[in-house]
DNA sequence: ATAGGTGAGTTCACATTCAGAACCAAGTCG
DNA sequence: CGACTTGGTTCTGAATGTGAACTCACCTAT
């Protein structure tokens, strides 16, 4: 992933750069850094709540958290000084996530479970939320289906 | 991640159930799946052309599209017969996680590029595209920063 | 007809990463 | 005092990923 010597630059002409996919997945991309910010979304902010909850290994706990830090996703911080303890919280930039979380869920929700899915309502009037494109000129909404032209990600072609 | 022998019921509280981010993990969760369901996207449909692209180890790519196929993600199919050679092509389901990654993209373009982001345009007007969450009831729209209440994925709580 | 090339793999030896258990440190509680 | 908690680190085998070489079926050019 790193080595591209004998590469010719047959993918220039695809997309012209490493795609902000690959960066993503460069700090999501593992098996357990994603439920770690899941469970970061739901609310659990310490070391041992995250380990219970996801039945982590300690050490890959430690160095999960530590590179999400590092990558500005969460925060690390003292919440009480004399015994020193720390909590790991959403960043601006990890909050950012949540259009992805959502995403993912209810693809798990539509294509893999039998149970209801959980679906997200909207706050104020209690119907059931969609995950849409929106363009702000046409005041248009549609769903992913609908959506033809994406350059960068080109549909099926 | 498959043995939870000695877990206690201690999760239940929280979510009642694995959560379908788990599922969904459970077919996406590894360095390689994502960044092969991309390609997918794009329109890349052969063994080499996936490996090239990827510089993904052979027996890797070959687990990874057996169990894509497995999962109902994508489809093999011959599409040359004398010589056999196959191809993967997204099943809708695997169409499907189009709001996935158009969500991750996003997030790496907002936060980890600082080259222009691929911006989706509407096709009938070409003006740019927004993810957002959309209420049919009340026919309002917001991204998400302005999501408050998510049953099953609570927000910073 | 033979030599070389390609697509789609498999097999193997090696390196990295992960899991699980034990250990440690700092503080707190009984 | 000793036990317990949180948040780690260190260690050792197991699982997984890597790259190189090999296979097999076919195709193309000479």
């Amino acid at each position: 992933m790193a080595k591209f010597d004998e590469r010719d630059d047959r993918e220039a002409n695809q997309d012209d750069r490493a795609c902000s996919i690959q960066d993503s997945l460069d700090i999501l991309g593992d098996r357990w850094t994603i439920l770690i910010m899941r469970d970061a979304f739901r609310g659990v902010r310490r070391f041992d709540d995250f380990r219970r909850d996801l039945d982590i290994a300690r050490p890959v706990l430690t160095e999960r958290l530590k590179r999400l830090v590092v990558a500005g996703v969460l925060d690390r911080r003292l919440y009480c000084e004399r015994p020193p303890r720390y909590e790991y919280r959403l960043t601006p930039m990890g909050a950012a996530l949540s259009p992805t979380l959502v995403a993912l869920m209810r693809w798990g929700d539509e294509w893999l479970t039998d149970e209801p899915p959980t679906v997200l309502v909207h706050e104020t009037c209690g119907e059931p939320l969609d995950q849409a494109f929106v363009c702000w000129h046409c005041d248009e909404t549609f769903t992913q289906s609908a959506i033809a032209s994406r350059p960068g990600l080109t549909p099926t072609t």
